[in-house]
This record gives C-alpha cells, structure tokens and sequence, in this order.
DNA sequence: GTGAAAGCGCTAACAC
DNA sequence: GTGTTAGCGCTTTCAC
C-alpha cells in the first residue's frame, strides 16, 4: 500500500500540515517535533507523491521541450545543455520529437501546455507563427530555441550566421571563386532564410551575377545533401557553402567518394554545430562556420525557468553569433 | 480563469459525470448530450487537466528515461526510436542526463519514481546492482537498455557483441597479426565486460599470448581514445579493436593526425554505434561492428509499455545482436 | 441514460 | 509552534 502523509501525521503523532511544512521547510518547526517526522518518515519508507503535489500547487517543475530532431547531435548538444541547467534547478524535462513535421508540433504542442509542463522550449518547424502561437495558451511560458519568428512575441535564443556567411562568401569571391554554390536547410525555417540572405546580400555586395538556381534546400533532416550537391556541381560551382550541419557533414565524405578534393577542386564551407570528428580530417581544407552549441542550450533553460518563475519578466531575444574560421585556422583552446 | 469540468457541465446543462464519460468514452453517453457536452466544450475552450487527471487516476502516462549521455549519437538514436514508440501510444518521455555520473543516476532514480513516471527506462552506469535495485520501489516497472546485470531481476534490452568480436580478432588473427590492443570504454559496464569477454576468448583460441596490458580503458563517455591509442601504439600492437562507438569515431580522426593509416599500418576493427558519415571515408579499410541501435529504443519502448500496462508479464530478457562487417563489405539495402 | 457525491494526497489559509 | 480543514479537478461508485 502507499504510505501517504497522514501516515507519518499519525506515527509521528502531528498534524499533517506539520509533516507538510516540515519536509518543505515552509514554516518554522521546533526541532523535536522535526526529529518525529523524519524518524517515522524513515520508518514508513514514506516519499510524497509528485502528482498529488504538483495537482495542488499547480507547479509540476516539469519543461517541455519540443525538438525537430533529437537524432541530430546538434539537439542532442542542446538538449543535454538545457537539462543540465534544468536539473540543477530541481526540473525536469519532458522532450518531444517532430521530426520536422509541422503536425506533430501541433499534437505536442496542444499535449504538453495541457497541464504537463511549466513551461515549453521549442525549436519549431511552422512555417507560420499564427499557427503556433494560436496552439499556445494565454501567458503560458514560452522560449523559442535556434528557430524564431518576425512577430516578437516570445522570448528566443537564437544563432546569427549573417555575418560569418556574408564574410566567408566575400573570402570566396576574393580567390576568385565566380559560382558560388549554396546549400540550405529547409526553406520555411528561420534559420535557413537568414543564411540564405546573407549569401544573396555577399554575393551582390561582391558583385557576382544574382543566380537564384546556385542556391539548392534540402530537408534539414535526412541526409539530403546528395541531389543538393549533384546539382551544384551539374551547374559548375567552383564554391560550395553547406549551411545546415547534418549536411554538412554528409557533403564531406559524398564529395570523397565522387573523388572531388576539398580546395583543390572545390572550395568548400561548412557548418559545424556539434562536436564531430568529421573535420579533423579535412579541417586544413575547409572553411568552417561553428554555432556556439552548449550556449544556446544552456541560455534556453535560463530563458525558459525566468519565464516560468518570473512571469512578469520583458520579452527577451538572446542572439547569439556562430564563428567564422577560415581554413586552416586552428580551434582556440 | 481555469476552464474547469464544472464549468462544462453547467453550460452543457449536465453532469460533471457525463462530461467525463463523454470525453473518455467510458460509458454510454446519448448522441444529444454528447452533443450538447462538445459544444460547450468547444464554446469554453476546455482542456481536460493533466495532473489532476494523473492526480486522480495515478497513472501519468509518461515513462522516464535514464541516460548517461544525450549528446551521444547512439542514445540520442535510442531515445527518437522509444519515443516514436511511446508517442504512438501516447505516452511522455522524461529525458534524465547523468553523465556516467553514479551519484546523479542515483539522484534520478529517487527523483523519477517518486509518482513522476510510470515506469522507467535506465541504461544503468552503476557498478553495483544492489545500489541500483535499492532505489527501485517494489514493484516499480523498470527496463534495462544496453547495460545489464547479472541479478535477472529487471526486463532487459542489450545488445550482444560476443560472437561479432570473437570473430574479429580471429580475422586479425588469420590475417597474421599478433599483437591486437583492445580500446575498450567504462571497465564497471556490462557491454565493456562482455567485449573485453570475447576479446580474451578469442586471443586465446587463437594461441596468442594473452597480454593484459594491450587491453586498455576510457571513460564511454568524452573523447577519452588518443591516450589509450598512444598506449597501445608505443606497445608496437599491429591492429587495434575500439569496441565503445564515440572512442571509435575518434580514433580514424586521431590516427589519421599521426599519419598512420588503416590497413596500411595498422589493421582496425571500429564499433558503430550510429550512422555517421565518419566511415564513408575508410569502410574500404576498417572492419566495423554495428549495433542495432533503432531496434534497441523500439523494443526498449515496447517493453517498458508491456511491464506498465501489465505488471503481471515475466521479466524478459531480450538480446540483440551485433554484425560484424569485414572492410570492404558493402552495406545491405 | 444520467446524476450526486466521495475522495485521490497534498498544501495553505485560518485558527489558537 | 502546531492543528483543522477546505479544497485543487478529476474519475468513478452507487443510485435511480
């Protein structure tokens, strides 16, 4: 049977308000009366019940955090981050997978604000804020990670790659590269449109003709890059900047196996945004453009637990910036 | 304002009973109420709570999951692949990182069976079952992922890499190589024990002498490789076998620094543990072992869901198996 | 075919 | 310094 709190009340010949305030240390109790509770609480193997509690106060200290992808070490990075600050903080976290699928997010969506959750973290595949948002229910504590929308409506923490893009595609055309090739994520995502901005931005500022054709999405997911990649070289790309890292990564050893060298056939940018082994190969070779992983994580579940416990608190949008490293380059230690 | 069951009820002009019935489906509800019940449901916006209905009900509908490393590919794999099944189901899936940490996992394990979840997947970092199973409720539904222990006491999941090594360092053997090192992950692990099992089998029938310091141990968890592969290399070994997946991954990355290359200089056997693209480069020149990790989270899932939906089953015990890919081999399609 | 009402285990006024 | 007790929102028995 399961030992609840008018058990210990009884053995330990108290109230049951006193047990209560005593393991929540939410009033002062005489020392005595403590050294009772805890002796029958032992006796009795006694442990609330996490369901009764959070049923009462409303508080689950529970967050949600819905993920396109947690295959993908870049959440895998993200979410280990976000939970490590979460549990030192006495939360849980409660993940959900969309696979890019926007009606997934919307299940999980409705699922988790159904008093599951404190709080949600999303990294959301919409391509419509409205749709999300009409999902989320009044004043229910919100971050938005790595994706975010125009409508400034809730907190984010996000990865600006505009400059290191726009920088790099410069670099490019300045060892007179002429057809730089770009491959993206998918289209609809935030992320993917700011980077793809960026490379249209460099390549007029550099004055390259404006080729729509040279810019190829694939699925942020799976490991589209292949077509991508024929594509580009179909349409004789002296340049290739991957801007999505699971394609990154891919692109690497697809290009080995079509026996086209790094540098010496095609110059090549990568995206990094977790830690990989795939780069010490070919890291002389590439130019590589690295998302500060662990911050953004982390920062999410600092946004996300202001949020929840200060309800009050302004809006916030944390930019971060990723890193452009040229070829070459080594890692700073 | 809370939308609450009553408040249905009053607009719909029934019972708070009704309601409930008409939205669990729990007993016969005319069409006209049912009717009259969505409406108002409908009209208020109503969201059913979840934790007073996990409160009321004790069931929570959300299984936890204890992992000692979600930035690692390999459980991030697991982990989609038992949510996938647990969704399906509607259940929750609560993400516990421990870091290899026994003190965390133990923090965890209290923390999770306290009426969060009902029930639990733990891929253990204990060394000692008793510490484990002491933290385990009576009763509680628990299955056990990758990493087991003697005491059959718990449903386990694992995979077995016995006969794919056995026959790895044979083929080294045959190949005339006499001084194989063995980088093997966290010594305390059962998957670690059952490798280092296979390799001493092995060396020994094959008449090798059995060198204890050619076996060599990391952490399973950081990229803990280069030390043990400098150890092993100043041993003169002439092929090396890393049975852990990440210190695998590293170790082409590493020896590829040093300027020595597979097969050339040094036979290699690699666990993988994931689909990366780190073996495109060299699956002509590595032997490689692959774990069914897709099928470990989809059975994990299913066996955690059959303990907590019918306590009564016999503790199964269900062992994968490893493949071992000699270099060259291609995949299966 | 539907309603009334008793709690699930806990917290937090309010009382003394 | 501690006790009494009213619920939190829901499910479910018992009754009609």
């Amino acid at each position: 049977m399961k030992v609840t709190i008018s058990d210990v009340a009884r053995l330990a010949g108290v109230s049951t308000a006193t047990v209560s305030h005593t393991i929540n240390s939410t009033r002062y109790v005489s020392g005595d009366t403590k050294e009772k509770v805890y002796q029958a609480i032992r006796q009795l193997g006694y442990t609330p019940d996490a369901s009764a509690r959070s049923f009462r106060t409303g508080k689950k200290r529970t967050i949600g955090f819905i993920v396109p992808d947690i295959s993908n070490k870049f959440f895998g990075t993200i979410i280990e981050s976000a939970e490590n600050h979460l549990s030192a903080k006495g939360y849980h976290l409660i993940i959900a997978n969309t696979k890019e699928n926007m009606d997934r997010e919307e299940t999980n969506l409705r699922l988790l604000t159904a008093g599951l959750v404190d709080g949600l973290l999303v990294a959301s595949t919409m391509d419509d804020f409205q749709r999300l948002d009409s999902l989320i229910p009044p004043g229910f504590p919100v971050v938005l990670v790595d994706r975010t929308f125009d409508a400034r409506k809730y907190s984010s923490v996000t990865v600006s790659s505009f400059q290191s893009i726009y920088q790099s595609v410069r670099r490019l055309a300045g060892r007179g590269k002429r057809r730089i090739g770009l491959v993206a994520g998918l289209p609809r995502l935030s992320t993917t449109r700011e980077r793809v901005a960026a490379y249209r931005a460099a390549v007029a500022d550099c004055g390259l003709p404006p080729e729509e054709e040279l810019i190829v999405y694939g699925n942020s997911m799976e490991d589209s890059a292949p077509p991508c990649l024929d594509r580009l070289l179909d349409l004789g790309c002296d340049a290739i900047l991957v801007c999505q890292g699971l394609m990154a990564s891919v692109t690497l050893a697809y290009l080995r196996g079509k026996g086209i060298r790094p540098r010496e056939d095609l110059e090549l940018v990568s995206f990094v945004d977790y830690d990989t082994s795939a780069y010490e190969f070919y890291y002389e070779r590439v130019d590589r453009i690295v998302q500060p992983v662990e911050e953004l994580g982390r920062i999410a579940g600092e946004q996300i637990l202001l949020r929840v416990e200060t309800p009050a608190a302004p809006v916030e949008e944390r930019v971060l910036t990723s890193v452009y490293r040229p070829c070459g380059e080594q890692e700073s230690v």
